[in-house]
DNA sequence: GTCTATACTGAGATAGAC
DNA sequence: GTCTATCTCAGTATAGAC
């Protein structure tokens, strides 16, 4: 097996973990024991644990990164485009259920910690900002696009939250149909 | 120093060390040096670290069913004892600046540890949503008081995550406006 | 009820053979 | 590049003196 793939099953394997487990809980045992190499070996491929933490936000940042862009190409309109983020909540409601949103639980974690890493995961935050800020101006609310994007996320933030205590499906729908009624909205009032 | 004051003391300490830190993250020796006794001492009052999160979450059941109560005298109506509930997020917001939201933030942690006291965290934002779904009733909303509820709830969320990464203040301010002004038309649009 | 001393475990991390 | 062996440290937890 060659360094790059060991490297980048190692970035996959605490990607995941990270997720599902948090940071902190993850031990090296554990991504170790998943990817099949010793914990030995691991150090070969990072110094630290907080070198993998860096390393897997900016794989988030970058995975996340392709995600939008796709979202860019397929939708027709800023409206289809945003949709697209809203229906993360569904597309994605198993893992959410179970783990909550990667991006939000993560970032509540490393403030706890008062990791160095706060930033980053700051950062994967800022990514979906700015893009969802991007989509309001094209609607022709460039006013207050900043204002609509931070609503947004933090709708989108607050369903992950509930639906992972809860794991209530249908709340999950409803709140999506109602941020898709209050996305209509903004097109009509550009108050 | 008798035994009830102590205990008492090991659970305040916890409970903010808990809010601060992260459950897993704090020990038994951060707890024993905040309180001021040794880490043996310690195991006179708790088997385990487990046993203090359960008596941490029961504390903070009873502690924001005063909390509820208090509101639930001073209110003169419904929408004003709801807006106590929607302000919390500017009078609390030094703290969830810092640290997040208390019962979101530990619900997310003990989701990813897989704990027993999953259901002792999401009791709290049972709490909550039960008190939330009886002032919707008293407005009226008997039909969806508890989705209006759950809404509110989890806008609360959204607000409090993204005030913990982003710090800003002039957000949550219209974030908790907004959440008065949308609470206002639940009593002129009951469908 | 509170202390000190200590057992035991698992964590992150290093050294060096292959 | 991967392994085994090992170090160090912090964590939970226990025993027993006071």
């Amino acid at each position: 097996m060659s360094s790059k793939a060991t490297r980048d099953h190692i970035i996959e394997a605490a990607d995941r973990l990270f997720y599902q487990q948090g940071f902190e809980h993850t031990s090296f045992s554990d991504i170790a024991e998943d990817v099949q190499i010793s914990r030995g070996n691991f150090y070969y491929h990072f110094k630290t644990k907080d070198d993998i933490l860096e390393t897997v936000i900016e794989a988030r940042l970058s995975d996340r990164q392709v995600m939008l862009d796709q979202w860019e190409r397929d939708g027709q309109t800023p409206e289809d485009r945003i949709r697209s983020f809203i229906h993360i909540l569904i597309n994605n409601r198993a893992d959410i259920e179970k783990y909550g949103c990667p991006i939000g639980t993560l970032a509540a974690e490393l403030a706890k910690l008062d990791h160095a890493s706060q930033g980053g995961a700051t950062g994967l935050f800022t990514l979906f900002r700015h893009w969802l800020r991007q989509q309001f101006i094209q609607m022709g609310r460039s006013a207050d696009a900043d204002e609509l994007a931070m609503h947004l996320l933090a709708r989108s933030q607050g369903v992950a939250a509930l639906a992972n205590s809860f794991k209530d499906e249908k709340f999950i729908r409803r709140e999506v149909e109602d941020m898709c009624d209050w996305l209509k909205t903004c097109t009509q009032n550009p108050s």
